[in-house]
DNA sequence: TTGTGTGAACGATTTCACAGCC
DNA sequence: GGCTGTGAAATCGTTCACACAA
């Protein structure tokens, strides 16, 4: 590995230092594939194997795994179940994340009836909205709030990460709203820009922009393979 | 400007060669922005000011809007509608295209509604399913249609631009018979790995993804701030 | 012998700093 | 004087190629 001081023998799994945007974005497509092979019965891998369905070369992926810590066996490969979980630690999925749908129209509803989020680890504990007919509504599991009181409702959840579902309209009050009300990790998924202070992490899903980025690639004729999860960010 | 031949003085805007992915990424973010500056009658912008809202640095902003062409005035700055006018022609959003969405699940429903596409150009033109029990209904201005006729619907359609929302089950077989349909641009908001063939451009969107990576920054604490769209993808 | 882990080479992107034009 | 456009420098990320362990 690679700075590891020395006393702690088995790190948490939670990166050491910081891992570079584009390496966590490409852990959860492993994590992904990694699931796929355990559902098939696959004991082992090797960083070719996993690297091909994962969609990048695996040079690149042996480098991503490398910097987690050496959970492979030269001359055999890496065990299935354990990557996984080293990934998971390292992603920070072993603890609870506690999540709060602001925005209860058609995409907050769809989003929370989801149910199995993809991956555990995410309860959505609270789904949230300032229409009157949709308050006291059922979705699910949940009954829409009222996002009047957010910030009780975020206390008694003991909320720690947000999607935003709403128009771009009302996307940054909302946004400012929570972040006042100490949740750090968003999820926009309003079609707009938005303005967080330092220390809050936002990340953005945008439909528009993504078919704007195949117009671009359609549009030349050329275009490119398999592209997996779009790299991180400059912050 | 780069690498204009002399013989066309008014490029297309269509991007000469191939712009970067980072880059086409950012420019999506600048066109928003600039319709949020022109909403607010807003005429003419700096980079310094442009790139403050996109999240960027104003270098950065102005190598990416170079690559396009001098569409500034030194000591002065960019004209808002100009510029917004280029960035569209250089994204190919001054074409029309017609996108299906496969899948009327909750998502897909969610989608289909959704309407105005953040920005005009899509017209989504076909919603289709397998369940028995979903097609025929109607969503927003569409009727649900049969997944089965999914190759003469795209032909009627003229179908040029794919969205799959439908579970992981279903995904890869889906997108195997959009592409064999001739659809050469996929937007997949299944929560799975998918393949295609070279000469298909796809991009995936994905909660699970999302919420993954914020846990990774929430769980150690540090933050980056902002950020933006996600940058573009190895291909 | 096989396949991981990793320094070193390479390539791409961002930042810097300033020349050039309004 | 102010701000764009852009070479050059710095930074970041990927690929190569091989030492090393099983």
């Amino acid at each position: 590995m690679a700075r590891a001081g020395g006393t702690d023998p088995a790190p948490t799994g939670a990166g050491e230092r910081g891992l570079p945007p584009a390496v966590v974005a490409r852990l959860t497509v492993y994590l992904r594939a990694l699931g796929g092979f355990l559902a098939d019965g696959v004991e082992r891998v090797s960083s070719e194997a996993l690297a091909e369905v994962s969609g990048v070369s695996s040079a690149t992926l042996r480098k991503d795994l490398s910097q987690l810590g050496s959970y492979g066996t030269r001359g055999v490969g890496y065990e299935v179940e354990n990557l996984r979980q080293h990934l998971s630690e390292a992603l920070g999925l072993t603890r609870d994340w506690r999540v709060a749908i602001v925005g209860a129209g058609n995409l907050g509803r769809a989003l929370a009836r989801y149910g199995g989020f993809g991956t555990r680890g995410f309860d959505v504990v609270a789904l949230l909205d300032t229409d009157p007919q949709i308050i006291g509504n059922e979705v699910g599991w949940l009954r829409v709030g009222d996002a009047a009181n957010l910030e009780a409702v975020f206390r008694r959840t003991r909320t720690n990460m947000a999607v935003l579902a709403l128009p771009a309209s009302a996307a940054q009050a909302a946004c400012d709203r929570v972040v006042a009300a100490g949740v750090r990790s968003i999820l926009s998924f309003a079609p707009t820009i938005l303005q967080v202070p330092e220390g809050v992490t936002l990340r953005k899903v945008d439909m528009a922009t993504e078919l704007q980025i195949l117009a671009y690639h359609a549009q030349r004729g050329e275009s490119g393979g398999q592209s997996g999860e779009p790299a991180g960010d400059p912050a």
